[in-house]
DNA sequence: GTACCTGCAAAACCTTTGCAGCATC
DNA sequence: GATGCTGCAAAGGTTTTGCAGGTAC
């Protein structure tokens, strides 16, 4: 129930800031945001064209481009990790996650940590004169099940 | 000079790794190595194979299975930095380099800093049974040259 | 001599774009 | 009604693989 609920807050929040910033309100703009603020990760294009409620409601054009633009809104954050194709996750204002990669079975875990980097990022800034910091963490290693 | 002889060392290094673990010592190996050491940052595919004393040497099909066999040695680190394509880069025992990505202008930084996420690698072992453990971490923002 | 490495070329993948029609504001 | 969004289909890049021949050991 909580749970619940707090899915249906952030897709308030998110679906306002799109609005704010110029986009329409669209079905699969809705939906997009639906499967990424209950997904336990990160996802990718593919990922996301392979959730059913998705891929009825819209094509995978339309995916990428929404992701695009969610993207740019700041809602979602686009990731790295290591793989070939690019991984998105929902971006709520003050959570910062982290990540944890198997290297064998490419299994992904976000970590909540107390991340020591935020003061790092600051002192970056000022040193190298770049503006609009923000970071990306990862950690790959063999996970239990992979090591056996 | 001195320059000249730690590039020398790090490939002496490198060479007798690859060796150790079962690599052939081709004239290709070395030169991707020599390439990759003298590098100022992270390199692509792409970069790599318009480098032209390795174009002359190998086939791009080449330096990819090269790439692959040196990072499983562990004598090169592969990187994600966001960009649709990978990235590689030298990796010498007891250095550790992060990175800071212009978004606008695709610039790349190396930063030596004095990264206290190495702490929390143990930190993260212990909590999730990986093993293995290695970062990445990245720094993402505006240079000074795009800001204007 | 054997096992591994290389070149060439083609396939596989993921991402990106053009354009005509449709939905939102 | 105007502007932005969508679907379909095709193009653009990067990565990956097969196979016959060459090279390091």
């Amino acid at each position: 129930m909580a749970e619940e609920k707090n899915t249906q807050e952030r897709l308030v929040w998110a679906v306002a800031v799109c609005r704010e910033r110029g986009l329409r309100r669209t079905k699969a703009m809705k939906e997009l945001l639906r499967v990424l603020i209950e997904a336990k990760g990160p996802l990718t294009l593919s990922d996301l064209c392979g959730v059913q409620s998705l891929s009825e409601q819209c094509d995978k054009a339309t995916v990428f481009r929404l992701l695009g633009r969610l993207q740019e809104k700041g809602v979602i954050r686009r990731l790295g990790l290591h793989e070939r194709a690019a991984y998105y996750a929902f971006a709520y204002p003050g959570e910062h996650f982290d990540y944890l990669v198997c290297t064998d079975c490419g299994k992904i875990e976000a970590l909540e940590l107390d991340c020591p980097v935020e003061v790092l990022e600051k002192e970056v800034m000022e040193q190298t004169g770049f503006s609009g910091l923000y970071h990306e963490l990862e950690f790959f290693g063999s996970c239990p099940q992979c090591v056996g």
